[in-house]
DNA sequence: TGATTGGTGGGTTGTTGTGGGGAAAAAAGG
DNA sequence: CCTTTTTTCCCCACAACAACCCACCAATCA
């Protein structure tokens, strides 16, 4: 299995493009999809994990009013991805709005995925982890919700 | 199975025509079947998943009142769908009027099929599901009734 | 320093959505 | 049963957008 790190800054063009970084790119040739995450940034799933997400989507009650609305939410939103021959995507409105995307995009390799985010907003985000880091890695241990 | 992804809005024409996306449509070349939705939107469903719905409504209970109404709502609106040549469908009128369609309409692939929305009835549905977004995906897996 | 790779910008060409006219088919009415 | 009206489908035309291609700059490495 793939496993993504290290973070990268890159400018959204006059086309709403991303030039994906290399080091990345060249984990996932074929490319994979993207929808919108849960914080206020776009999770990028290479092939196989998303056809795992969609294999458990699909086990969802379908007489359960919330399941369809997380489908709605997950399936509606999610777009896939190739890649062209300068290695860009090209990211539409609904999802650029989602994350907040304008200019400077912050691409970063999260383990078994990649996250997108607004620059300035994950430069908050960022700081906040920092500065509670160790209650924050204590929490990740035991799965405790968590308070905004 | 194919597995419909992604959010488009397109105008209803003056004729009462949708121009289906065609990322959509090129899964679905031989078309399917509309009908309502329990919420107000409209379903589509590829050739394959309608006969699995009619055997599965055919198993109801004929005793049961509900059943009979649920066979009613989902049979009585149901219309067979094909694409014309220049891959629009004609939308009846008692479906457009179920699902409030005037003239932007949002199509989106949900996993196995695909919904379609009037614009702004989905943004305010929208809005609200990213609000609850956590609480709703949690509720989608237990199986929890929600309140409104 | 020369060469290669990686990020950025922009022009050009198809494809797709949208509108509308006209022919064929179906429905309604005498 | 034939005529008139309505509906449905097919075709053409246009505009907007997305995909593809080529070119430039900067940074890195040999």
């Amino acid at each position: 299995m793939a496993s993504f790190k290290g973070t990268y800054v890159h400018q959204l063009d006059a086309k709403a493009r991303l030039a994906f970084p290399s080091r990345l790119r060249a984990q996932i040739p074929e490319g994979g999809t993207l929808t919108v995450s849960a914080e206020n940034c776009l999770t990028f799933y290479p092939a196989v994990l998303w056809s795992d997400m969609e294999r458990e989507l699909a086990t969802l009650d379908p007489l359960n009013p919330d399941a369809r609305d997380t489908k709605r939410q997950l399936f509606g939103s999610a777009e896939d991805v190739t890649f062209d021959k300068q290695g860009r995507i090209p990211i539409p409105f609904h999802l650029r709005d989602h994350a907040g995307l304008t200019k400077e995009v912050v691409v970063m390799g999260v383990g078994d995925v990649i996250e997108l985010w607004d620059a300035t907003a994950w430069q908050k985000r960022h700081v906040r982890i920092v500065a509670d880091a160790s209650d924050i890695m204590r929490r990740a241990r035991g799965g405790v919700p968590h308070s905004p």
